[in-house]
DNA sequence: CTTGACTCTGGTCTTGACTCCAAGGTTTAC
DNA sequence: GTAAACCTTGGAGTCAAGACCAGAGTCAAG
């Protein structure tokens, strides 16, 4: 059994991190101490790189919360979770998308802009931002 | 001239986005009525088009205030401004490889998972989360 | 027995980009 | 001339995921 501050340094977070987990209803300490200290356990530390893990995967702290619950259902089986994962990975892939567009946006803008002694009024990446972008990364290009 | 709901529907924005980013300095009236009403003309439906144009382009406020600010500069070129725009392109395509990393990381859950009809205890997508996960995606495969 | 390290609760603060509200003033349409 | 639609300011609230802080209690070491 491990006060908070062992539990956060063994999994890297912050003892205000795993008391807002707490509030958050996330993570449950195994027991507290007469003084009130929060104890926890091995399951604990678990549950913790669990949070850890789900949240590098892009798993919000309400989506974790979820899945927490999911695991907890009895009619629930892996399908759910897996089906959970599906969408998280679609919602990714297409915020990989946008993101690409944007990247892509960028790369014509630093193409148009050739000639880098221009000053600014002729800055043609300023005008590109000006004016609605879409005419100049689909139609014409300077330079 | 137009007013500012005249504006922000010209725009596609509210009212309100309009008010904060005078507040923000990124957009001032051209003028103002007797009555303090504020008048808009088609510089500022301009200066509002780049703003949008370039927060799709994945600038925050922070930085299209710079982009501005830069564009006020009498030494500045055009050349600083590609370099910004590079160094954003460069940001944006690091975020991309992040969220790349985590939809691997997933397709890695999706596939460990190959028997949908086992119950939650058993399921190798939570247990993958559980333990430390780079074992489970570097090393050995379930399925 | 005191010092220092730890913990407790309850609260505010942060960032970014707005959104919503209240209470009033102004313009426009009929 | 009045009602609807617009505008004003100022301020508060929202979301996420904590960070930070004060004042007090607790625990282990020397």
């Amino acid at each position: 059994m491990h006060t908070i501050g062992k539990l956060a340094s063994q999994a890297d977070v912050s003892t205000d991190t795993v008391r807002y987990y707490e509030k958050e209803k996330l993570l449950t300490p195994a027991s507290k101490t007469e003084a009130g200290y929060r104890l926890y356990n091995e399951d604990s530390l678990r549950r913790l790189h669990f949070i850890k893990q789900a949240q590098q995967c892009g798993f919000s702290l309400t989506e974790i919360r979820e899945l927490l619950a999911l695991r907890n259902t009895d009619e629930a089986c892996c399908k759910d979770i897996k089906s959970v994962t599906i969408a998280k990975k679609l919602q990714l892939e297409h915020k990989i998308k946008a993101l690409q567009i944007m990247s892509h946006a960028l790369s014509e803008l630093i193409l148009i802009c050739s000639n880098e002694s221009l000053p600014l009024d002729e800055c043609p990446i300023l005008s590109a931002l000006e004016s609605s972008m879409a005419k100049q990364t689909k139609g014409k290009r300077h330079g």
